[in-house]
DNA sequence: AGCGTTTTTGATAGGCCGGCTCATTTGATA
DNA sequence: TATCAAATGAGCCGGCCTATCAAAAACGCT
């Protein structure tokens, strides 16, 4: 799995530099869900003179092309994932893990709900808080 | 409808002040989400020596206490509801209008999500953001 | 490749939301 | 009403993010 996000933001005809190539490729590689001080840290590995203005203005960047997406859960600092297939999260309580799903028939209903009180669907925002269930 | 934010304020022991009192009353009088700088003008007006960090104090109180709600819709500023029924928001993305909705097979839905992945649910949040589709 | 224009960068200051601090005031209980 | 803990007001502080601006780098053109 090379960089396909590189290509997506070339494709969109994003001007690349140097430091933009690296941001994009810490979080093309993360698997998780970094806010901006993380990726800013991830990047400093590879260039230290990046600076973290430059994070903050390459994910609103790619945010608003819609390579990446931007996530909330609630602590008051945006996260990054690169955009895929559309997947909802179910964040641990406890560990602070992200699980992701998809839920075709949630989905399906957010999109009828919407529908059913005469709006057009164009974003929502999901997310799931839980405690592990002991497995006795 | 009287005051029955107030009432359950003092079930459950919270201690009254004006203050206090101004604020509760404030938002059991409100029909839409203000945020705290929305709850701190409409204070002001009975008492103009309110404090903002009164309502800032006073929200998070009332907030785990459970008799209010804190709501965020994505704009960096938390909101405020008395705490009922329980329901969820969609958002009129071109006129910021909140419409309130409850939905059984949703709520029904997303319990079910959560315990298919092993997970009781603690908590959630979920909004809708719309636009007004043309009833042509 | 060289040149000029435009965009991007790094550093830092600033804005906004919300919490912290502390001296003063207020509310609850005796 | 005297006491003591709790709440208030005012201002400061911190986190997250954006704005600013001079310097540097990228793109377009020849």
């Amino acid at each position: 799995m090379a960089d396909g996000l590189l290509d997506r933001c070339l494709k969109k005809g994003i001007r690349m530099t140097s430091q933009r190539q690296i941001i994009i490729g810490v979080i093309g590689d993360s698997e998780d869900h970094p806010d901006v001080d993380e990726l800013y840290r991830r990047a400093v590995e590879q260039d230290n003179t990046i600076s973290i203005a430059t994070v903050y203005r390459t994910v609103k960047l790619l945010e608003e092309a819609g390579v990446i997406e931007r996530l909330e859960f609630g602590d008051g600092r945006a996260r990054y994932e690169e955009a895929g297939e559309h997947h909802e999260h179910l964040v641990d309580v406890e560990t602070g893990d992200v699980i992701e799903f998809y839920h075709a028939e949630l989905e399906a209903l957010k999109e009828q709900i919407a529908r059913e009180m005469g709006y057009e669907l164009v974003d929502h925002r999901l997310e799931l808080f839980g405690r592990k269930l002991k497995s006795s």
